[in-house]
DNA sequence: AGTTGACTGGAACATCGTTCCATTCTATTG
DNA sequence: CAATAGAATGGAACGATGTTCCAGTCAACT
């Protein structure tokens, strides 16, 4: 109902840039890279289209519809361009890194894939990890949990990045922002926060990406052990 | 220059249900946890406390400082309760399942937990879990990189149950809900989704706790192996 | 008694998502 | 070819929200 029902006959554009689905969830994804999650509004997409609200709620049912179609996108375009023929835990290791990346270029990806799971992005993620796992010769009783848990993993850290994105505006104060919670860590009392003190200096210049590789490499290692 | 400064003096209360930052937060976990996120509105909350929206912001600076206080609030509260005497591998067990379930009576934990990490909630999670693992002997070149592997994993399950519990509001149809998800899995196309399409009978009846305290196992297990 | 300042309550403001509607334009019909 | 139907548009308007502002209140101090 909410989106164009083209009958029968051929159709020509109305205008030459003629509003559509498409044309809105690309503007909308310029946008949320551009300037966050909070820059998306109805009012600054219909100012980057130079249209009305009206023309936009035609096209499309809700932001959330908006967002959720946004995350799609950018999530099938990832999942594309994994190379089928790696070896299974490379591969696994590929789409880890795959959405990791997006999220880090997309940070609104994260936010979005963490609040509503159950879709098609999350299941794209879902059967090219599990698949793989299969082919790696995990036991059919393991597979389900095994599956659970890398992606909950991998969701975790999105969440995360996504957040961190959220706190330093452009990308330069990473360090900074990094820099001042190792500080903050620091500073805490070390009766009884003795393991975040020890862990605050090497928090300081870690790579996020290294460390997220590095625990797939665990839960795939803790994976083999059932088998 | 938003909270209250008592300067030196004593004070004694102007009213017997006086107005405090402690009382708010508490109505705030009371509103969130009978209506979720979406029911917390400074007006609601002005209208549990009788009062108004001004004498709120008096006592507290933002909503995000509200929920960010109650969420450090509820996950102190699970963290006490933990018994520091038991086994590490054991404690660990405890802390996740601890904020497993906590999140599982306020979903509204889950997504605050996710949304603003580098938060005391988040610190006692890492120096419990972390703690825990330096006395299971993982080398200290593993630590960082395992305690955030688990803590992620925790952040990933923690959001996917709340978004879970946003899905369907009462918690009655929650097996409805993963029916109804299970159903959709299982009507995917085999040639494209080959795997989720298996795990959709798994999906229908399975333990979502059991699940998450699985992977905990495997990502133990995971880290039992670097030592 | 008067003054100070912590504290309150509610009106008011800006912004958001969304709905509604008069209007435009194209493709079809009579 | 004129008329009509309906897809598509643009913007005004509505309700709700977070937040600010401010005139007032009350208790403790001078």
């Amino acid at each position: 109902m909410a989106t164009r029902t083209r009958t029968k006959t051929h159709r020509t554009e109305r205008r030459t840039d003629a509003l559509s689905r498409e044309r809105i969830i690309a503007a909308a994804i310029e946008i949320l890279d551009a300037g966050g999650e909070n820059a998306l509004t109805v009012r600054a997409l219909a100012a980057h289209l130079a249209t009305g609200s009206g023309a936009i709620y035609w096209h499309v049912a809700d932001k959330g519809e908006l967002l959720a179609a946004a995350t799609d996108a950018v999530i099938a375009r990832v999942m594309g361009e994994i190379v089928s023929g790696a070896k299974p835990r490379e591969a696994i290791r590929a789409v880890a890194l795959g959405v990791f990346d997006a999220i880090d270029v997309h940070p609104w990806v994260g936010a979005q894939l963490f609040r509503e799971p159950w879709r098609p992005a999350m299941l794209e993620i879902i059967e090219s990890v599990g698949g793989r796992l299969q082919a790696l010769g995990v036991p059919e009783a393991a597979q389900f949990d095994s599956a659970s848990a890398v992606v909950h993993y991998i969701l975790g850290v999105a969440g995360q990045n996504a957040a961190n994105a959220r706190s330093h505006t452009p990308d330069t104060d990473r360090s900074a922002f990094l820099a001042s919670v190792a500080a903050q860590w620091a500073a805490l009392d070390p009766a009884r926060y003795p393991f975040v003190r020890q862990m605050a200096a090497q928090l300081r210049d870690h790579d996020d990406r290294a460390q997220f590789l590095a625990g797939v490499d665990l839960i795939l290692a803790g994976i083999e052990t059932v088998r």
